[in-house]
DNA sequence: ATTATCTATAGATCTATAGATAATGC
DNA sequence: ATTATCTATAGATCTATAGATAATGC
């Protein structure tokens, strides 16, 4: 039952955590409050002690998400080439419930509400930021886009084909494509 | 009421049509057997002589959907030039009921079932391969893949963004980067 | 006493089915 | 007589709420 102000916040952060796994493994609307509470261990009801909505769980969610695909870019400046082949490796393609909410929730966030849409496009404003400087080209404001639009693309449709050879095709013919154009 | 079997072959045609318009409006999740017959001008009850399942009905709905964007590709063969141009115009952002059901469904698709997938997959092999005859260099093969993720990547990332200069943008740099890589 | 969580449920929505109705077509 | 469609509803599921319970913390 009930207990402390701190255990309090550590149940809320076991729900956004959960429900940040959840959107990239079951979509935006793939899963139910009670699914993600009992990721949390606890009961449903329990769940509006902390959201007065599921609107504002899947805001945080969805910050949460979009933060952990993230962190890389927050350390010291990391080269494309290490981008390109993290964001476009297997394990990737394989892990979707950790990996980039970006590629897994793309087409569904353009179909939702205000509040969604605009967190996502600032994360991927400041997203396309960081390729465009880890570019080592004159023209590296010209390519940041095509390549982080190259490297979404890539990593969902690797998901979506059933073939596995055809599958790590898209992937290795991405990344060559990148190293040819921007390697260092 | 009930009619001839003329007829109900068009109330059928009348329901996929309004599906795949749905799909790509809301989702695959995103409306009813409900909304749909309202959108053929039938009542909900009559859904079960047309089809055993709401599955039935997407896979029909899926393969009519990415058949109608793959039409141009049926003629003549058509000019990299010009696919770009019409893939990666605002009036295709702007209308995304009418246009391509991979760019509006994928990352959906790769968490749906067996049947959904392969129908998805299968048109993207052939896609691709439309798409590399369509490139007129000697490493056709290599860039068809990069080309089409690129593709796919900005025409979803374009929609995502809700600053409208940005959007532009996307298209444009991807466009212009297509162009210089395999312009004619 | 306050509050974090639990149990139970109301109200909305969706898929699928049952039985009625009004056309077709032998 | 058959059948395409309609009306009505059963059963499942989901969000959100109400009230009970068992901790905390003054």
């Amino acid at each position: 039952m009930g207990h402390s102000q701190e255990e309090k916040a550590l149940s809320r952060e076991r729900i956004v955590n959960a429900a940040a796994r959840r959107i990239r493994e079951c979509g935006l609307n793939g899963f139910s409050i009670a699914d993600v509470m009992k990721d949390a261990e606890l009961t449903h009801g329990g769940f509006y002690g902390h959201f007065a909505s599921r609107a504002e769980l899947m805001a945080a969610a969805l910050e949460k998400a979009l933060h952990e695909s993230e962190i890389y870019e927050e350390s010291t400046q990391p080269s494309l080439n290490r981008m390109v082949r993290q964001y476009l490796s297997r394990t990737h393609r394989d892990t979707p419930i950790s990996g980039c909410a970006v590629s897994a929730l793309a087409s569904e966030v353009v179909r939702s509400d205000e509040q969604t849409r605009a967190i996502m496009d600032a994360h991927l404003q400041r997203h396309v930021e960081t390729i465009s400087r880890a570019v080592q080209r004159a023209d590296g404001e010209q390519l940041a886009i095509p390549i982080t639009c190259l490297m979404v693309g890539a990593l969902t449709l690797s998901r979506l084909v059933n073939d596995k050879q055809f599958s790590d095709r898209i992937l290795k013919d991405a990344r060559e494509y990148i190293f040819s154009v921007a390697g260092e």
